[in-house]
DNA sequence: TCTGGGGTCCTAGGACCC
DNA sequence: TCTGGGGTCCTAGGACCC
C-alpha cells in the first residue's frame, strides 16, 4: 500500500455491446447482448438495458434470450473491440509508462511513475488532483473511443483501485483517500477480493465468514489451513487491505492455446482427430506470428457430462510446427475414451521460449507433411439470427434485423447512415454471406 | 437442450537426482 | 532390508479472472 492514492484502474462500461452501439446507432438505448448464438453459447457482454432483464456476463444464451428476447444478439467483432481496445491503451501510456492491460477493457494505469512533462499537475497527487486528472482522463476515453464512457478507480494499491472502479458503475469515478481503505472493506462481501470465486465463498461461508470485516477475525493460521498455502497468505493479506503489487507494463505469455465448443456432441474419432489437427495449425500460426515456440502441448477434452481432461506430453526442445503439435495432440486423443460424446476439444502450447529450435540436423521438418482441410459440422453457419453480420454482393455490410419462412431482413446501416436502408432477401440468397471478422493474422498492419 | 474462450496460478503426487 | 530430506521437473485437476 502506498502513501497516497496514486493506482488508478478504468474499465470500460459493458465494452462489447458499448462498441456495437456506437457502430450500429438504432441499437442505442435498446439491449444489446454480445456473446455465443449457437445453442451452447454464452453472454460475453450485456448492455446495462439488456442487464435491467436479468442478462449478466457468464449465463447461458438460452436463458438470456428467455429473459429478453427482444435484446439484439450479437456475435460479437473483436477487430472492433481491439481496435477500440488500442486506442484506450495509447491514451493511458502517454499518461504514464507503467500500463497494465488485464483485458481489453481494463487496465491498471502507475500516476506515480506518471510523464509530468505532458502532465504536471501530476506531480501533485493529492486527493483534489488525481480526481480532477481522472475525470479529465474519462473525457478523453470518451474522445478516443467515439463515445464509450469508463468507469475508473483510484487507490493506494491494485487492490483498491478494482474495488473503487466498481463502486459507481457505469460511468463513474471513485477515489479513496488514503487511510479510508479499511473502512471502505470492512462492510463489503469477502467475493469483492480477487481469487474468491464460488468456491472460496463457500468455504467460508462455512465457518461464519462473510465479509472483509469477519475475515479480519481470522489467524493467518487459520487461513492457511481452512484455503491453503497461497490463498490464505493472500487473503490474509488483503483483509488488511496490504497489497503491494506493482503495477507491471510487460508480462509475457505463458501459454497459447484455442477451443471449441460444438453444438452437437461428436463422437467420430476421425473428425476429432481433424478437428484437433486444425486447432493445432492455429496454435502454431499465433506461436510463430509472436515469435514463440513452447515444450508442451496439451489437449483439452471436455466429455458430454461436462467431465474435463487434460493431457499433456513434453519434449526435449521447443516447437512451433504444425505437424508436431497436430501429431502430439492425436496420439493424447488416442489414450482417451470418448465414446459417451466430446462437447469440446482444445489444444495449447505452454513452456514457452522466445526463440525457435534451428533445423540442428537438416532434417526435413515435418512442417512439410500435409495437413488436411477439415469441413467443420457449424450447423449455425447460415442460420440467420438477429444482430449477425453479413455482407451482401452490392450492398456491402450489413446485419440481420429479422428473419424467418425463408426471407432474411438485413439492415445497412452504419455510423454515418444511421437510418440505412432495409432489404429482405431469400435465406439461401448466394449473393449473402455471413460476414466473419478478419483473425488477427488476416488483419492489416 | 444448463454451463464460451482465452488465459493465470496453485496443489499434489510421482519420478528422479544428489 | 523397514526407509531421510531437499530440490526440480512433469502431469492432472481445479479455482479463478475477464
Amino acid at each position: 500500500m502506498r502513501a497516497v492514492a496514486s493506482v488508478l484502474h478504468l474499465d470500460l462500461d459493458a465494452f462489447f455491446a458499448a462498441v456495437e452501439q456506437r457502430d450500429k446507432p438504432s441499437l442505442r438505448g435498446k439491449p444489446v447482448v454480445v456473446g455465443g448464438v449457437g445453442g451452447r453459447g454464452v453472454v460475453s457482454t450485456a448492455s446495462y438495458e439488456a442487464r435491467r432483464y436479468g442478462v449478466r456476463s457468464a449465463m447461458s444464451t438460452r436463458e438470456a434470450r428467455a429473459r429478453c428476447p427482444h435484446a439484439a444478439f450479437l456475435t460479437g467483432r473483436f477487430h472492433a473491440y481491439r481496435d477500440t481496445s488500442e486506442r484506450v491503451m495509447a491514451l493511458l501510456r502517454s499518461v504514464s509508462p507503467l500500463v497494465e492491460p488485464l483485458s481489453l477493457d481494463e487496465a491498471f494505469v502507475d500516476l506515480a511513475a506518471a510523464d509530468r512533462a505532458t502532465y504536471p499537475q501530476l506531480a501533485d497527487l493529492s486527493v483534489p488532483s488525481v480526481t480532477a486528472f481522472a475525470e479529465h482522463l474519462r473525457a478523453r476515453v470518451e474522445e478516443v473511443t467515439g463515445g464509450l464512457t469508463a468507469s475508473v478507480g483510484v487507490a493506494s494499491s491494485k487492490f483498491l483501485a478494482k474495488v473503487a472502479s466498481d463502486l459507481d458503475k457505469p460511468d463513474g469515478l471513485v477515489v479513496v483517500p488514503r487511510g479510508t481503505e479499511r473502512d471502505l472493506l470492512r462492510p463489503m462481501s469477502v467475493t469483492v477480493i480477487p481469487g474468491v470465486g464460488p468456491a472460496t465463498t463457500e468455504r467460508l461461508r462455512r465457518v461464519g465468514v462473510h465479509t472483509v470485516a469477519d475475515l479480519e477475525t481470522l489467524s493467518e493460521d487459520e487461513l492457511v489451513r481452512l484455503l491453503g498455502n497461497a490463498n490464505g497468505h493472500w487473503l490474509h493479506q488483503l483483509a488488511q487491505a496490504q497489497d503491494d503489487r506493482p503495477v507491471v507494463a510487460e508480462r509475457e505469455a505463458k501459454s497459447v492455446s484455442v477451443e471449441g465448443t460444438y453444438d452437437h456432441d461428436l463422437t467420430d474419432r476421425v473428425l476429432m482427430e481433424q478437428l484437433l489437427t486444425r486447432q493445432a495449425v492455429d496454435v502454431a500460426r499465433r506461436l510463430r506470428k509472436a515469435g514463440l515456440s513452447g515444450r508442451t502441448v496439451t489437449i483439452k477434452v471436455r466429455l458430454h457430462d461436462f467431465t474435463t481432461l487434460n493431457r499433456s506430453t513434453t519434449l526435449a526442445s521447443p516447437t512451433d510446427a504444425p505437424a508436431t503439435i497436430a501429431r502430439l495432440a492425436r496420439t493424447l486423443l488416442a489414450d482417451l475414451d470418448t465414446s459417451g460424446g466430446v462437447r469440446l476439444l482444445g489444444v495449447g502450447v505452454s513452456g514457452l521460449a522466445d526463440w525457435v529450435q534451428e533445423d540442428l540436423f537438416g532434417e526435413t521438418t515435418e512442417d512439410e507433411e500435409e495437413l488436411p482441410d477439415v469441413e467443420v459440422p457449424h450447423h449455425s453457419r447460415r442460420a440467420w439470427a438477429p444482430g449477425m453480420d453479413v455482407e451482401h454482393a452490392e450492398m456491402g455490410r450489413g446485419w440481420v434485423w429479422g428473419s424467418g419462412r425463408g426471407v432474411v431482413t438485413v439492415r445497412f446501416e452504419t455510423a454515418e447512415t444511421p437510418a440505412g436502408p432495409v432489404r429482405s432477401y431469400a435465406e439461401d440468397d448466394p449473393d449473402l454471406t455471413v460476414w466473419r471478422p478478419p483473425t488477427p493474422e488476416e488483419e492489416p498492419g
